[in-house]
DNA sequence: GAATAGATTGTCT
DNA sequence: GACAATCTATTCT
């Protein structure tokens, strides 16, 4: 296991592709004194302007939405319902709004920092099952919104290859008609930390 | 285990 | 003023 930054050349790839070839990579957060790292066990696609799930969709280019639109291999990081962040990997040349939602991890490194952190036993799903869950146990938030993932004290970094890898429909975008029915979640089989198990 | 309701705040209409 | 790519506690079975 290496700890080296994926190159920018990693995200030069269609967004379905890169949301498939990031599971099992991990994501390593330096900081004083704690570093914590952990591997990705489920990612969703979204693709606008066309993607009516995605928060790009019909081009909708405004402050928040405006690092979709920056280059490939850097962080889209938002806050939900208030209370959560959610982080995100942008795929797809300048102008081109897609993005690779992070729904799972696997606590790698600092294990007890991150239980710390989300107030739940070391080794519990609880940990890291979910968009919000895993950006607090890495303590991931708006201050990387627009960072680059392959330098500075949040990267990406090659890691164990997913021993089967599934697929299944987004979770909760109901509301985007038939493109909740596309099969962009991908997610690595039988591991735990999946947020929403799927029968496999 | 499954279903339900309430929390809470930045962003956009 | 409404809403959201969610989480948690609670109340069932």
């Amino acid at each position: 296991m290496t700890l080296t930054p994926l190159p920018a050349a990693f995200y030069d790839t269609p967004v379905l592709s890169m949301a498939r070839s990031l599971l099992g990579k991990l994501i390593v957060h330096s900081g004083p004194g704690c570093d914590v790292a952990a591997r990705i066990v489920e990612t969703e696609a979204y693709r606008g302007p066309l993607d009516l799930a995605a928060h790009s969709a019909r081009g909708r280019r405004t402050a928040r939405t405006e690092a979709m639109f920056g280059p490939p291999g850097h962080a889209y990081v938002f806050l939900l319902y208030g209370t959560s962040w959610a982080f995100n990997v942008v795929a797809g040349p300048p102008d081109t709004p897609h993005a690779v939602l992070i729904r799972a991890v696997e606590p790698v490194l600092g294990i007890e920092t991150m239980a710390e952190r989300r107030r739940v036993a070391p080794h519990r799903r609880e940990l890291s099952n979910g968009p919000g869950k895993l950006c607090q146990a890495l303590e991931i938030d708006r201050r990387h919104y627009g960072r680059c993932l392959w330098e500075g004290p949040l990267v990406i970094a090659d890691g164990p290859a997913p021993v089967r890898v599934g697929r299944s429909p987004r979770i909760n975008v109901d509301y985007a008609g038939a493109w909740a029915k596309k099969s962009w979640r991908f997610y690595e089989r039988q591991n735990r930390y999946v947020s929403v198990p799927p029968r496999d």
